[in-house]
DNA sequence: GCATAATTCTAACACTGTAAAGATTGAACG
DNA sequence: CGTTCAATCTTTACAGTGTTAGAATTATGC
């Protein structure tokens, strides 16, 4: 039994249905996982049949790849208006970057490309817009490292965020205190390393 | 014995069909990725129906759950095997675990539930076959930090190549440099923070 | 008002995972 | 040895999917 859409429509037309198109999917990837992720299951909210949809997008896995775009342009977002704290800014973004990833589990491992092949297909466009991330979390170090070691810090501070968020949405990391406190304090051990530079460890 | 995927079999049993469908199934994931893997697929090249999958596994699930296993399981036994190098045991590890992800990009992933979701369901299984791994390089720390230090630098360590490798084969690192140097200097870099302690005095 | 283009629809195709029930076999027991 | 039994593999079938083709409907420009 088809479920109708919430208010069935007046006109014919829809109207506006390609953002209508995208807003039920993002509901149905973050209430019932991406499996149920299906253009059937998304039309059928809409109030619309399937092959509407082949108007707006050319496959179902377009429709991932433009919720896989979206939620790129909000991580970006986030972090470039995390409150600016220049003696933290490494905990500060840090933070914001996992916030995120908590608060949007399954948009953001569909941002890396989870069971959509056309999201790693394409990836050249989705790749510059998950770097913008990248980039944001870079520019917070220049202030206390060198041009030369700044690429492999800010690389060293995404692969961690990007790591510790998958492994919290992934249940893997079950502690009895509070996961804020264990997030705090792996991100204060990252900045050690950072205040130090990356350059070699001699044997000192 | 795993009877070659091509030749017709003889028996009208095939024997040994379990591990068959797992090996052909791992065949599928490294050479057509995680969206080819699908129940047909599988049993064609072991020279079979479909159905007869279901007397060895309850669902198409199910076998990715026994893909998962097996990565779980020999990524710790990857680990298990590094050589063990006093001093510099966090880049022993760290390159031992990334190198296991790059030559199993989509077996890894598996392992983390990209679209199964009977991978991320009976999590509390293989939750604990994917801890393996991070009690292995927590272990591998014992030496140079407190006990009280250990969990957190665990999981600093597990995150930072966690994210690293996923980076890595979403070719989400793009540098002029070669790879593994990359890899090597980030570790080096997270060297430099374990090597302080988290946020005291110093170690040792 | 009318032609035309842009939407949405229904019908249908090839495919998937899975259930049910029949065919084939190896093994246990007389 | 033959018979029986349980295990295994088979065909058949069903509900569901993404997608295509073409007909129906509506909005738009003249």
């Amino acid at each position: 039994m088809a479920r109708p859409a919430k208010t069935p429509r007046k006109t014919y037309h829809h109207g506006d249905l390609r953002n209508a198109l995208l807003t039920a999917a993002r509901e149905v990837l973050e209430e019932r996982g991406p499996s149920f992720l299906g253009l059937r299951e998304i039309s059928r909210r809409v109030g619309v049949s399937a092959p509407s949809a082949y108007h707006h997008f050319p496959s179902r896995d377009a429709i991932a790849l433009g919720l896989a775009e979206q939620g790129a342009a909000e991580l970006a977002a986030c972090l470039a208006a995390a409150p600016p704290n220049p003696g933290g800014s490494l905990l500060t973004y840090g933070e914001a970057y996992i916030a995120f990833v908590r608060a949007n589990p399954a948009l953001y491992r569909l941002m890396f490309g989870e069971g959509f092949p056309a999201v790693s297909e394409h990836s050249a466009a989705i790749r510059a817009l998950r770097t913008r991330s990248y980039e944001i979390m870079k520019a917070s170090l220049e202030s206390r490292l060198t041009a030369a070691e700044l690429p492999i810090a800010g690389l060293f501070l995404w692969a961690l965020v990007h790591g510790l968020g998958l492994l919290l949405i992934d249940r893997q990391i079950v502690r009895d205190d509070d996961l804020n406190d264990v997030i705090r304090r792996v991100l204060t051990l990252a900045g050690t390393g950072l205040m130090r530079g990356p350059g070699r460890h001699d044997g000192k």
